[in-house]
DNA sequence: AACTATTCATAAAT
DNA sequence: TATTTATGAATAGTT
């Protein structure tokens, strides 16, 4: 994609290679953003450039996802909901679409749909016997019904519930006040634009 | 790059979306393989599709890149070699930046200054003492420790303690993708500005 | 899943 | 180093 085609091998110019892997590191970042935004699939892209830097993306945040990655691989055996691409040096790319699947219809029935209205922060229900991400769960709706308002965990003993409630809402009271804190918002802005 | 520009938001139809995540994704790999190549990174894509799916790339494995940047997060605050993006909304924070502050003071002293690269929402402290807007607080800064690495409440029942704790962690990792989407801090700063 | 009109990303130039 | 532009590459809509 630029005044000529390219092969695809190492660059030795290290020049040319600091620009290329800037470039090219933006528009891998971008395309993820968007992915992200299209669908509303959560990535994490954490690159290590030949200079032995990090440079990493994440949406919701690289973390967040590593840790999802980290404990779904514990129950990947029993549910193999689960696929993984290695690219290694002398791999080509075509020789992996054999192996694509063809079952995606599940897009996640129990989440409240989306109409872009509303959000609130919700727990679909606090169970232990529920595998970790699906204890709690975000839901976009109507709903003004925050869960701060939702019974919590009956069998907590009510001193410790408390507690725990008054907790919650403090932390939603700094999450609205996070949300509309301009500075907090040009924060998040100012990483992904230093990223380029 | 298509027959129509499209706007980047979610796509509400089904099997379009199923069609444009599978068309992206599998773009998105062939770009971070290319970079590999081109530059000699090392790249990790962790994807978790909307149907709650994984689709992972790596090269050479996501899980010995996974390794190496969980390494470097516990001493990137020594050595600050280390940089992360936060995917926020690109689209409406333009004219927001006139506006670069020279005081930025307000956001709790307690907490690391302001650096532009890393946000963390944390508790300064649990403390009862402390006034109610106090004992949680936003901190920006290179410091990777979240609040949920800290002390809570030692007096909670161990399960209870254990239990609050990863609400808490599921709970930061939700209000991380409300900051990224302008739909929902809209939705916020209507809900904050009506209840004034 | 394959095609192609179009938009997008970017290599080279500035 | 940043910006521009010509061109190759990715993909939206179609079949």
């Amino acid at each position: 994609m630029g005044r000529r085609k390219i092969e695809i091998k190492k660059i030795d110019n290290k020049n040319y290679l600091k620009a290329t892997f800037s470039k090219r590191r933006k528009g891998l970042f971008r395309k993820a953003a968007e992915l992200c935004e299209l669908s509303g699939a959560e990535i994490a892209i954490i690159t290590l450039s030949p200079g032995g830097k990090f440079y990493n993306f994440g949406h919701p945040t690289v973390d967040s996802i590593i840790a999802r990655y980290c404990g779904e691989e514990t129950s990947c055996t029993l549910n193999d909901n689960h696929d993984s691409v290695s690219h290694g040096d002398d791999e080509d790319l075509e020789g992996e679409k054999e192996r694509e699947e063809g079952s995606t219809d599940e897009i996640d029935e129990e989440n409240e749909p989306i109409d872009g209205r509303t959000l609130s922060i919700g727990f679909s229900k606090v169970d232990e016997e529920e595998p970790i991400n699906r204890r709690m769960c975000l839901s976009i709706g109507f709903s003004h019904k925050f869960w701060w308002e939702e019974p919590i965990d009956e069998d907590m003993d009510p001193e410790t519930r408390d507690k725990y409630i008054r907790s919650l809402k403090e932390l939603r009271n700094n999450v609205v006040w996070m949300l509309n804190d301009r500075r907090v918002r040009e924060a998040y802005a100012k990483d992904y634009l230093s990223g380029i």
